[in-house]
DNA sequence: CATTTATGTCAATAATGCTGACGTATTTTG
DNA sequence: CAAAATACGTCAGCATTATTGACATAAATG
């Protein structure tokens, strides 16, 4: 259990060390990544949607969203059926950035998987899910799909 | 891959959200769950091992380790060889408190443990330790023994 | 005795989150 | 159509956890 424990801690600090890194040159965190991430995963994303991933307030969005847009790495474009709702789309720069996060972060995870082997990443994945509360694993699964 | 890095995301929050409630509740954070954690796993640690651990700042360890001792979890014991050396030991209202975070905490791995089997255990503690650097590695390797 | 080590502390700053309150535009509903 | 609900934004204040830099002290070590 304890082992369980220490391996998430140590895990995931490396899992985030690469990106942080590279955030940092733009003095953006972590959460500008999450963002970017779903975003980039699904574009046209609305703002509600976001916040309900993510799970934190919109006033703590709001502030991400703004410097993601300020540094034109985002874009909003109203709603056509719903003009009160804002999609989110990333800009060329957004994608570039994104690419970059994803080529630093998918190669440590690239690389763990492929040490441990197909059935290790099966049973990573469903150990995972089973820690998730139900709310995040049902977003977990809708997204898989 | 995409798979992975969102599995991570959304289990980590599952793993975190049970201790986070009940610290909340003393007006601790995730910082003072890690250092209990550890002091509690190696009684006597040294304010220089956890440093090393934990790998933050000494300014940051200090204010969390003073608000442990304000509130009678953690008390320090001058070294017998290296006078100069603050041993760490939980009081035995700080092993209560860390034991009830162990309960919440262990039920939630626990339960995904059971569901996923042996082999998805074995399976994800061996990815995670992929995504460790390898200065975390050797220290988890370490204390594994 | 000079240096290094282990620890502590003061001060300023940053990233990420929160609550509460209020505002606006737009859609839905009775 | 008027009232209510929804989607989003923003202002202000605060908390937690981290950082850097500078300086201090006591004890060990060469």
């Amino acid at each position: 259990m304890t082992q369980g424990i220490e391996a998430l801690f140590f895990g995931y600090r490396g899992f985030t060390a690469g990106p942080d890194l590279l955030l940092a040159d733009r003095g953006l965190g972590r959460a500008h990544h999450r963002a970017l991430h779903f975003i980039a995963r699904e574009p046209g994303l609305t703002v509600g949607k976001v916040l309900d991933i993510l799970d934190i307030t919109k006033q703590s969005l709001s502030r991400v969203l703004r410097e993601l847009m300020e540094q034109n790495l985002v874009e909003q474009r109203q709603g056509e059926q719903d003009r009160r709702q804002r999609h989110l789309w990333l800009t060329a720069e957004g994608e570039a950035l994104i690419a970059s996060l994803r080529m630093v972060q998918d190669a440590v995870v690239r690389k763990a998987f492929a040490n441990a082997g197909a059935e290790a990443v099966e049973g990573f994945l469903s150990v995972l899910e089973g820690l998730m509360s139900p709310e995040d694993l049902a977003k977990f699964s809708t997204m898989r799909k």
